[in-house]
DNA sequence: ATAATGAACGATTTCTTGATTATTCATTAT
DNA sequence: ATAATGAATAATCAAGAAATCGTTCATTAT
């Protein structure tokens, strides 16, 4: 019981400081907030955050992933939806779209933290990615299953999917529109993909 | 003729300031290339390049245009070609990859130089997309000439399709991954765009 | 007139230096 | 033992000074 007690409330000082530091970074942003500020939100010394985290970094890295878990949190309920595969493709790509032009747009400063972090934890970035891939390879046998699509290599296909929804994932690039233009390329796009440009016999 | 003489000699100078600035550039990066040393290289003095052009973001942009205008050169013949519109698109992304690839591997300051003026002079970006939407956009209605395509909206088809290409076309991705690995992705996504996900008939 | 220049000027950039910051560790408290 | 700390260190950042740069213009040359 002891044992466990200790667990529990080692636990739950690390989280009180991720808490802290989110408060902090959402605020100040990441390169502007400090172990000394983090710690004293957790009425600590800085010296004492390293026995539960190894560095800025890493708390970082764990914010980060967390938001980006949120993203694919909303994204699995799309993919797990009851709507036809098309229709589910297309919010993929909506739902992607607005989280990242929400962040962008109302959050500057935790875009401003998941780059920062992605630059230096390649790893972040890549189990993001691969998170979405499993994601929509599902989604594209999915649709196989049910005699919507007729795809041979659902992995590939999602890789190429993904990749025609660049755009809508980067940061960088949510200055060049409105959102509501984004949104108007992303139905067109997923139109694009669903139906194809080559000619066939009609349905 | 004394005229004639004055606007010959005048476009040769303003092409040897170009030249010797695009040898700058090249060689150390547009900002790291001073008015002073284009001067120099063409025995004259700094303020008498202000006599040929309004400032350093002009020589910038000029030649900024060109370049872009040699990757639409490449694009214009591959639109051109003869084979089927399929092919030509796919293609038209390795095209473009390739161009942006190695570009940004063998000649960096100029991808530095592309970009820098990118962020000043918006006008010149979107030339050039403009430019890349107008190719696309005759690739599809040949597409749809010859019975290959049957595509409603030409311009709007031509949008998603470039939008679909972005990762191809932005410097800043390129260290991501190798060529081969990009060429791998822009077929398959060529691929994808072509036959679309809907099942249909056999053709 | 046309072409070209050097000097002059704000605006940037670079450099230097002092202050902060992330991180470690020996030490103290519990 | 476990938890926490303050002091120490090396790396990073920030502010101001100095130098450089882009641009203009009055002046000179042709």
């Amino acid at each position: 019981m002891a044992l466990s007690e200790n667990i529990s409330s080692t636990e739950t000082i690390s989280d009180t400081i991720l808490a802290a530091a989110m408060r902090r970074f959402e605020q100040f942003g990441y390169s502007k907030t400090t172990m000394a500020e983090i710690a004293a939100d957790c009425d600590m010394s800085a010296a004492n955050i390293y026995r539960y985290f190894e560095n800025k970094l890493e708390i970082g890295a764990r914010l980060a992933r967390r938001c980006l878990a949120q993203e694919c949190a909303a994204l699995t309920a799309v993919v797990n939806g009851a709507t036809p595969a098309s229709s589910r493709l297309e919010e993929f790509f909506l739902v992607s779209l607005r989280f990242t032009y929400q962040r962008w747009a109302e959050q500057p400063r935790i875009t401003e933290l998941v780059e920062a972090i992605a630059r230096e934890r390649t790893d972040v970035v890549q189990d993001h990615l691969r998170a979405r891939k499993e994601l929509v390879t599902k989604l594209v046998q999915d649709g196989n299953s049910n005699g919507e699509f007729s795809v041979d290599d659902p992995q590939r296909c999602a890789e190429a999917i993904l990749v025609a929804g660049t755009l809508f994932d980067v940061p960088l690039f949510m200055h060049l529109h409105t959102c509501e233009k984004f949104e108007s390329m992303a139905k067109n796009v997923a139109d694009l993909i669903l139906r194809g440009l080559i000619s066939r016999p009609m349905l």
